[in-house]
DNA sequence: AACTATACATAAGATTCATATGCATCATAA
DNA sequence: TTATGATGCATATGAATCTTATGTATAGTT
């Protein structure tokens, strides 16, 4: 993130810039899974904080899907409403981190969402595939 | 359709209840494939009009992807409009069917959106494959 | 001193779809 | 013959979900 500084009379003012990395084409395919890919992680690595979701996903998708932080924590608050996940805050030095697991409820709900994606995934599948070209 | 007969002095209004049938859980990560599906079935079939696009899908799909008629042709108005569907227009006895077919750009940019759908669907299947748990 | 990465967050707007409604024709069942 | 369901088009309103943009702060690297 690049830095701007403003000097004004003797108030310094700081605006920030974030970059952006380029999206795919096919980002807007990823909308409603989000939640989804959340939990998964979620079962397979028992606690994660928000900004180790993003990289993860990045690494695991070769950079094809870059889940953004506008999208990413609005999420994370939502599946901790709705009780499907706990938070555990710690501070690794200076800095804070939210750790999230799953609630019991939250992996009885992963199971299910897994399911539909599993079902949305063949049925999609079979949609596009060129053998049903026939059809 | 039911239908509500309200007579109002000499004049008759008359009341259309649409009937839906039940959506399932997933729905919703359909969200954004729809073009695709659009498109892809126009490379199948040649020529749909969109009930039969709707009725083709749900048979397809067994059921389980049911397109909504809000959703469907308001998606054939703008892919018309964006010039990858173009419109003609028959009277089956006194009834009004639209035929839309690919043009050419619109056979173009339908490999495209295929080619991205496939992407996303490889990449869509490893991160929630049971195989990655390990992770 | 500046830049990059790490780490949280929210507001505003866009997109995409579901829901609800409206209108009309045609076939079939009551 | 009348009601109903299926066929066929359409749009408006709102909900959900994300992108974009911004804000703040710490830590390491150039």
């Amino acid at each position: 993130m690049e830095r701007l500084i403003l000097s004004l009379r003797q108030r310094t003012a700081v605006a920030y810039i974030h970059e952006y990395t380029l999206k795919m084409g096919n980002q807007k395919l990823y909308k409603g899974s989000l939640q989804t890919i959340i939990l998964k992680l979620l079962v397979s690595n028992d606690k994660m904080y928000g900004y180790e979701i993003t990289q993860k996903v990045k690494e695991l998708t070769k950079g094809e899907l870059q889940i953004t932080e506008g999208a990413l924590y609005p999420a994370l608050h939502k599946l901790e409403a709705d009780g499907l996940l706990e938070v555990e805050v710690a501070k690794v030095g200076n800095r804070l981190r939210k750790y999230y697991k799953l609630t019991e409820s939250g992996a009885k709900e992963t199971a299910s969402k897994l399911a539909e994606m599993h079902e949305f995934l063949r049925t999609m599948q079979q949609l596009v595939n060129p053998k049903f070209s026939l059809e």
